[in-house]
DNA sequence: AACCATTGCGTAAAATTTACACTTTAAAAT
DNA sequence: ATTTTAAAGTGTAAATTTTACGCAATGGTT
């Protein structure tokens, strides 16, 4: 056990930052999960989380949790909202950062950090109980990501390098919950010309193959900064 | 100064709430700044904020913070973000949780409160230089009201009672920093049924009375529960 | 009583969204 | 080698929404 004290002359909150990991696996919406090791809430499970180093900016926290307790790196991370209920953790006045981030789930191999059982993903039908207020963050999360993927290209983001316009509906639908019609979507998609087209092709499917396109970021800036909004649902 | 000390086995930071009270006039959209009487930054400009006490929520100290330093209350708070870049306040490690209200700036009386040399409204187009990164936050928090005011009845919650439609026109203006047409913009602002006409009128406008309305918050949100997009501009 | 400023309503044209059917392509099955 | 299967990709007409305006109504002012 450490040694070392810290004291301060006013009373200071423990600032945690907690990620929600969103995951794509082609089909549905699913969010990393760890189970817990120590008390409080052990053998339960929450989202990933860690108390923010004195010197590490919000973000690289949660980058480092995600490196640390997920094997994850490289995601485009968003700042959610910052949960300061006083009674949120029953060990002191925990103040808690949430990060959100979306990912394909077969890009990494998730492996679970020293203080953590198990980690798996879960899909958004299907979560357990979880620790703390995860559930309510969660929650917060779930509804962000339903009204950011309105007006913002997100997927996009995670949809790193190439994908297929049948995919990124995939996404879209996953998230939503809802069907959405192929050809209205493709069309709306196309004329905000966000995407730039690719030579290559879908390999080995049993029919007539998709076209791959990569998202035009260049382009996506330029309409952001006319202020031009984006309804893509 | 006070001789109690708090001591915890790993660093914490302090944690602050600041607050951004945007102010509408009738005219153009205002935002009330303290002057700082202590260092650091003393006699410069900034936003109004405390610590977080041990016991309070992130929001009564937002309310907290307004009373005791701009004499103002009841206002309907959101939380804007958390900034906490490690070097933002050259005293100690701070993480400031951001708050934005907008109220009418007739309605209230600003006092400054102990700490402050004076309180202001300042037109948003003429903001002095502020201190620590509060110009950063205050333009999040513009660009955040910007957005925000396109889906959601901002402004409604602080037409406190009653308003004209031409009044709250006043204020999308104001916000978006452009002008609407007055047919359309009444046309769909009834379309969506969320407004109450009140039996009472202008009084002693030397053309046409206006006609008062009121929000109608049950409607609101039985078409929040139903997913309801309301794009008002 | 005429004037002025602003509220309030209506309508036609333009743009966007929605609903839906057929053709194309690539592999798998016959 | 031909046919079958499954999903990609294209077009269009109808419905809806948005936009651009003109004009009458109202209440104090001159």
């Amino acid at each position: 056990m450490k040694e070392q004290f810290y004291t301060y002359q006013y009373p200071h909150p423990a600032v945690t930052v907690d990620c929600i990991i969103f995951g794509f696996d082609g089909q549905n919406l699913k969010v990393m999960l760890i189970q817990r090791k120590s008390e409080p809430f052990a053998k339960m499970w929450a989202l990933p989380g860690a108390f923010v180093d004195e010197r590490e900016s919000l973000e690289s926290c949660a980058e480092r949790v995600l490196q640390k307790e997920g094997n994850i790196s490289d995601v485009y991370l968003e700042q959610l909202f910052t949960f300061g209920s006083p009674s949120r953790d029953p060990r002191e006045r925990v103040i808690s950062v949430a990060y959100m981030g979306l990912v394909k789930t077969a890009d990494f191999e998730l492996i679970a950090g020293n203080d953590e059982l198990q980690i798996k993903w879960w899909d958004i039908s299907e979560i357990p109980e979880l620790a703390f207020d995860h559930f309510q963050i969660l929650q917060t999360a779930i509804d962000r990501i339903r009204g950011k993927i309105r007006y913002q290209p997100i997927g996009f983001e995670l949809m790193n390098a190439k994908f297929t316009i049948p995919q990124l509906q995939q996404l879209y639908e996953a998230i939503l919950g809802k069907t959405l019609d192929r050809r209205n979507f493709r069309k709306k998609l196309l004329s905000m010309q966000i995407l730039k087209q690719l030579p290559e092709k879908q390999q080995n499917v049993a029919h007539k193959a998709a076209s791959y396109y990569e998202f035009d970021r260049e382009r996506y800036e330029v309409l952001m900064k006319e202020g031009i909004y984006l309804e893509l649902v």
